[in-house]
DNA sequence: CTTGACCCTGTACCATACTACAGGCACGAG
DNA sequence: CTCGTGCCTGTAGTATGGTACAGGGTCAAG
């Protein structure tokens, strides 16, 4: 059967089993069909949806931002224009967090480059150099 | 007086006046002196400490990895290799984010560009970019 | 000299995102 | 046929990061 059990996707996608469960309950992935015993039959394609949950929350989505994404669909019909909005909108804030990510890396980088063993006895206080990167 | 009272502080900082309670327990922000009647006495900086540990959480830090980001300090001795090594890690955990956040903002915008009214009877899933995009 | 805005403490509560049982049925290896 | 997993349900507990009182003192303007 290709159908996964919670524990074979559980472990197919490194995730608790009853972090599966409560995904399934908060309708982060779709309701598993059962056997006739009761037990949860995944469709294969499960593990991409979770594996796609994982990643965004790495990039800071939580579970309710992660849902629209999932919903994020454009059709040519007159919703159009809506949903464009929606989606300019989450450009606009990725475009945020990339720059101000990017400035943090500049600030570890300067950080990391002026440690160097023979360096002289200058110290380097994170906080300010971040600053000055940021501002 | 240069010092802010809580109030004070909460204000120029746009956080709750109870966050500042919160930061303060948790050791997030040095302990404010005390009035005679018990009024807490924060020194000015306490603002760009505040809005420091702000800033990082819109970057998705957490409150933990935030303390530890204000104890880097590069200082010229012997741990200045140790402090190095973290700093990198750091950084490629930073290039990881920004270069998926970027795939990210990719598929955004070729939903939105796919979004003209005299297109065509296309449709378009968010899930279904990502995955072009990114592979 | 009272009224309202502020401050104090302790404690309780909230949402998010899990995580851990307890009690019970299912199933395959030996 | 039993032993060890694995699955089921419901419910409770955890950590993080706040947020909201209650009950009481402080202070300055009118």
């Amino acid at each position: 059967m290709v159908y996964l059990k919670r524990g074979e996707l559980a472990k197919a996608t490194d995730t608790g089993i009853e972090t599966i469960r409560y995904y399934e309950s908060t309708g982060l992935i779709h309701k598993a069909e059962r056997n006739d015993k009761g037990y949860r039959l995944f469709p294969p394609d499960t593990v991409k949806a979770i594996r796609f949950i994982r990643s965004c929350q790495d990039l800071g989505f939580t579970l309710k931002e992660i849902t629209l994404l999932q919903n994020l669909k454009i059709e040519p019909d007159q919703q159009c224009g809506q949903v464009k909005e929606s989606v300019d909108i989450k450009i606009n804030e990725l475009d945020k967090k990339i720059r101000a990510l990017t400035m943090m890396r500049k600030a570890l980088v300067t950080m990391s480059d002026m440690c160097i063993p023979e360096a002289s006895n200058r110290s380097c206080h994170f906080l300010e150099l971040l600053e000055e990167v940021i501002s």
